[in-house]
Formats: structure tokens, C-alpha cells, sequence
DNA sequence: TTGAGTGCAAAGCGTTTGCAAAGCA
DNA sequence: TGCTTTGCAAACGCTTTGCACTCAA
């Protein structure tokens, strides 16, 4: 995921039958080096250097079809602006109230626990498609790396 | 909760150190009455009635200090608007993808299994301040009642 | 060549703000 | 009376839209 060439970009954007113009390629390469969950503005700002005339109005209209297309998903923060990524694999999102970061985390024994939770569990008229933890918390030393587990 | 009068309600603005303006009765009242997380619009639309006049800066101002003083809390919907409700026990929602609505979910036996899970597990440098499920169903039978457990 | 995609600018929507007037304590 | 709260309207920030132009296939 992190050394993907220009070249498999391009296949993954033609493959989903979308045309792989500079521009989008380019905005799906920011979203997969901005890994903390990127803001549009965050993008725009990675971006620019190498498109600077790129409008906000394509930025936007790209990273709809990347999220439609399933190459990105979005997400809405907590101060209610999107956030967009580009790991496609089920994970829980831990929020950071003081650094406003947006942590992966993945955790398949977790993820077994609640579905064998559920299953036990009767829930009449209703389907559930997805259970995701949304997990606040603070970083402590800002500065050092966080580790799960 | 449900059958609280107007005077408990004064009360309850009272002690929290708000005056108890009849926009406030009324705005708190009618989250109160709206059981399914209403939004602005549809609380705006709830005390119209009673308070033509009322303006939405006042209903923002209004819903904004509740939340800050405890007695309402807000979440923002997959749409990107606010929620409030006046449910201030810890539970976990379920969103409903056909209906918008958001219901409730209160499990205490699923809080403590949790609970256990995350305090085996090591989390380096990070504080976990809450951990909430955020349930995607939708309603199978949408005329009929739902029921958990 | 041609329909998908772009840039621009205006508009949209929910929310916030500033301020004079009003009203609760 | 004094200070919180209100109503109004303007402004805000993020996002969406319309349209003529451009470019990948």
C-alpha cells in the first residue's frame, strides 16, 4: 500500500471504469500518503504543489467518486468536516479529543467477540450490517509513538 | 423522563445556575417529547407553536448551553447535522441506513465485556476516556417495532 | 472524436456571531 | 436594577452545483 507506483494507481482508477486524468490520480496518491485521516483542506494543501490551479470543486467531486467506487472511504469528524481514507479493511477509529487525530485500529479477536455476541443476541425487525468501535481517548506523551497491544 | 412537568424542568435550569426562559423550557421540553434524536429542524418545528417568534440563533444558543451544562447531549448524524437527545445514560446507537433514525441501544452486559477486553489489553501512551458501539442496521419490517434482546 | 472530467464562481446549507432590545432574578 | 438571554440579520465554513472548456480513451 505505501510503495503502489503511479502506474498500479492508474490500473486500480481505469479498472473501476473512470478515466485516470492527473488530477485524480494525484488525489488518490495524497490520501494514501496522508495517512491520519486527511481533511479535504489537508489534500488540497498536499496537492497543490504539483497542481496548483486544482479547484476545490474537482478535489471535492474526485474524492466522492473515489468513496463511490470503494478506492477511498469518508468518514465525519467529531468537528464535522470529512475525513478521508484509503485503508479499505474493517478497523475501528480511535479518536484523539486533544491531538484531533484519527487512529486505525484493527482487532479481528474483538471483532469475533462482538459478532459471537451478537449472534446470541435477538433483534427483532432490525438487520445489522456493521459494528464499529468508536473509541475516544488522549494521547499522554504527545510526543512519543502510540502502540496498541 | 417522560411525564416530567414544567416545574421539575424549571428546576432542573435552575440548579444548573441557567435562567429558566420559556424559550428554554420549551427547547429542553421538546427534546424531551422527541424521543428519536431530533435535529434542529425538527425541534425548531416542535416549538414553532408554542414560540412563533423564536428565532434559530436562540435555538442554537440554547441547545449549545444544555450540552455544556449536561443536560442534553449531541451527536452528529451521518449527514453531517447535529442531534440531541436528553438520554444522558451511557448507551451505544444503532443507525438505521432506510430510516435516518438513531436508536438507542443500552447494554450493560456488553459495556463490561468490553470493559474486561480493553483492560487486558496494553494501549502505550493513549487514555481511553469511552468506548461507544456505533451500530449500522437497517429496519427489516419498517412499520413494525423494534425490540432488542 | 466524444463523453467524462476540469476550473471557476456562485449558491447552498447548517451553524455561528454581534449587537441592541427584552426580561428573568 | 443588572446581567443573562433574546431576536434579527449578517457572516461563516464546508460542500455542492452549473456551465463552458478541456482532455483521456
Amino acid at each position: 500500500m505505501n510503495l503502489i507506483s503511479v502506474t498500479d494507481i492508474k490500473h486500480k482508477i481505469s479498472s473501476v471504469g473512470l478515466k485516470a486524468t492527473s488530477q485524480r490520480i494525484a488525489i488518490y496518491q495524497a490520501v494514501m500518503k496522508l495517512k491520519n485521516h486527511p481533511t479535504v483542506e489537508m489534500i488540497l494543501e498536499e496537492i497543490s504543489p504539483l497542481h496548483p490551479s486544482i479547484s476545490v470543486g474537482t478535489l471535492y467531486k474526485n474524492l466522492e467518486t473515489l468513496v463511490e467506487v470503494s478506492l477511498l472511504e469518508k468518514v465525519k469528524s467529531e468537528e464535522g468536516n470529512y475525513r478521508f481514507e484509503a485503508n479499505l479493511d474493517k478497523h475501528n477509529h480511535i479518536y484523539c479529543s486533544n491531538t484531533k487525530e484519527i487512529i486505525d485500529y484493527q482487532d479481528d479477536e474483538l471483532d469475533l467477540i462482538l459478532f459471537e455476541y451478537f449472534k446470541k443476541k435477538k433483534l427483532k425487525n432490525l438487520k445489522i450490517n456493521d459494528i464499529r468501535l468508536q473509541i475516544s481517548a488522549e494521547r499522554l506523551n504527545i510526543n512519543k509513538e502510540i502502540s496498541i497491544q
